[in-house]
RNA sequence: GCGGGCGUAGCUCAGUUGGUUAGAGCGCUGGAUUGUGGCUCCAGAGGUCGGUGGUUCAAAUCCACCCGCUCGUACCA
């Protein structure tokens, strides 16, 4: 035992870190489609490419611990060789800000940009989380009013719709921040000290489409205890102040009442989801004005804001089947200002278990106008949303709107002879073909087992196999081989002898025609 | 971070109250078949039984700790 284990060598296991993941080829061609097409949208828009690299010094990403000499660690951090702390990006906002900031004297405000690339968080991963994820983000800087906010959700809108998902299987949610901040004032948590509650009070209404309103009661009262037994302290707000809150964050329920006594509604037209929206914006509009109009609140600005977005989408004609205001929206919860926005699928999506998923949100943003001035000094406001492009291509992939017209495999010239002269003639027969536009590869595995090669091709998937032995060669002709139709005609036969004398789905042709033939042939399998 | 479940061949899994050399199916490699994918048959390779320590004459099996995966929860700038 001992004996037979030391002559063993150590062998390497291979594995991947926690969270990190490779990519299969159609994953990286369906990344690529996506990107192409949201790029276009983007365009359209007048946004223009810039690109940062992967590092940052970590004070730039503002992600030093406080008190601390050390950054966060949530974000994989190193010291370079002067000792100074540099991380990889966790998201392509604080690294634009910086970059605008360094060349605020180059750049003209409004600056319209857009960016893809790998961000990394170091924090636990799980099923479709992980610790390196794909971001598509556009932003406009230099740019204070709403209506820049309001581009971005249509732009968000139109950039679902050119991805494939139908209008209706995707909405855009806005809110806006001043309004949350307005409510918490209201109920008396107004202030620096009341800061830890208003966190998590935020984050309450964070989880609201995950564990429902009776669970965001619970969570902004005593706490909530979850299957496993464990139990998550609550905001410990009163009855009243919960009420509050939950009236304020659903809609839906908190202008019922008020829109079932009003005069002006036609309940004859309760199945019409555009008027009964618009109905209900209206008199959200008019309870936030009657209570705020007196003294410039927040809240007050904050539904100001909304309704200017509001009338924005409607006049573009982005009615409540693609943005809709709804002031449950929290999003990330630091450093947004103003309006905030939300693209969440509405499809049920399958997962590979057949189990099904609430998809949720697959990109986000909002207003952040304190970015920028924290390298500069001066105020420059600035908007933009993000897109998780990983996230989005597992939907999109269920939905079957990637990937459809998959790649075809390469037609497979076979070698028989090995001499060099052979493998020259194998050779050209492939240039032949890709000049012609075809994928081909020549077999570059072991030649003399010729069983093993059409097992690759069968594996790999060729539509198509090229044979020319040495009889062939002699008279001047090539063998194509219909690997599709050869399967279907293998089917029926039952000896393995007569399998192999039959050669299924073979047929013969001049040499001189090979690429025509292969070219007339990948047609019809491809109408077939 | 907290709580539950699970770790045996590349994959899916069996392995009795602790008892000889840890098995099966699929996959892989070679052969039957000098030049034809599938089918069939034969042979072979492949295991630190997640790791370390402990209990024992004896551990895949029992105990402790650790690691990993997974589900829920928290965090997610």
């Amino acid at each position: 035992m001992s004996d037979k284990k030391s002559k063993k060598p150590q062998k390497l296991k291979a594995r991947l870190p926690r969270g990190f993941a490779d990519r299969s080829a159609s994953d990286v061609r369906a990344t690529d489609e996506m990107v192409t097409k949201i790029r276009a949208v983007f365009e359209r828009y007048g946004f223009d490419p810039v690109e940062t690299p992967a590092f940052e010094y970590t004070d730039a990403l503002g992600k030093f611990l406080p008190d601390q000499d050390r950054p966060n660690e949530g974000v994989f951090s190193l010291q370079d060789d002067d000792e100074q702390w540099m991380s990889l990006r966790y998201d392509l906002t604080a690294p634009l800000a910086r970059h605008v900031a360094q060349n605020i004297n180059e750049i003209a405000l409004p600056y319209r940009t857009y960016r893809q690339g790998w961000v990394f968080r170091n924090e636990k991963p799980g099923p479709g989380r992980f610790r390196q994820f794909m971001q598509f983000d556009a932003d406009t800087v230099g740019a204070p009013g709403v209506q820049a906010d309001a581009e971005m959700a249509m732009m968000m809108a139109d950039t679902m719709e050119a991805l494939g998902i139908a209008r209706g299987d995707y909405v855009i949610r806005v809110n806006n921040r001043k309004v949350l901040d307005g409510v918490m004032e209201a109920i008396g948590l107004g202030g620096e000290e009341n800061a830890g509650k208003r966190l998590t009070v935020l984050r309450a209404i964070d989880k609201l489409d995950r564990l429902g309103i009776e669970g965001v009661r619970r969570l902004l009262g005593e706490g909530r205890e979850d299957e496993s037994g464990d139990f998550t302290p609550g905001a410990g707000l009163d009855e009243q102040q919960v009420g509050l809150v939950i009236q304020q964050i659903v809609m839906d329920q908190s202008t019922t009442n008020v829109m079932r006594s009003s005069m002006d509604v036609d309940w004859s037209r309760a199945d019409d989801d555009e008027y009964l929206y618009n109905e209900r914006m209206r008199i959200f509009f008019e309870l936030n004005e009657d209570k705020f109009d007196a003294e410039p609140t927040s809240a007050g600005l904050g539904a100001t804001e909304l309704k200017v977005m509001y009338r924005l989408f409607t006049e573009c004609g982005y009615g409540p089947d693609r943005i809709r205001i709804d002031p449950s929206v929290v999003r990330g919860l630091e450093y947004y200002t103003g309006p905030v926005y939300e693209a969440e699928l509405l499809f049920d999506v399958t997962n590979e278990k057949g189990e099904t998923v609430q998809f949720g949100s697959v990109g986000g943003g909002g207003r952040y106008d304190g970015l920028v001035k924290r390298f500069t000094g001066q105020d420059v406001p600035a908007t933009g949303f993000s897109i998780g492009v990983s996230r989005l291509m597992t939907a999109l992939k269920n939905l079957g709107k990637l990937g459809t017209d998959e790649m075809v495999a390469p037609v497979l010239v076979t070698v028989m002879d090995g001499d060099t002269e052979a493998l020259g003639r194998y050779q050209k027969m492939t240039q032949s073909l890709r000049e012609a536009g075809i994928r081909a590869e020549m077999y570059q595995g072991n030649w003399k087992k010729f069983g093993n090669q059409l097992r690759y091709a069968d594996r790999r998937g060729c539509p198509v196999a090229i044979i020319q032995g040495s009889d062939e060669r002699e008279r001047g002709i090539v063998q194509i081989k219909d690997m599709i139709e050869g399967r279907k005609e293998a089917a029926a036969i039952e000896s393995n002898e007569a399998y192999r004398a039959a050669r299924p789905g073979q047929f013969e042709v001049a040499e001189g025609d090979l690429v025509a033939e292969v070219t007339k042939l990948l047609a019809a399998q491809k109408a077939g």
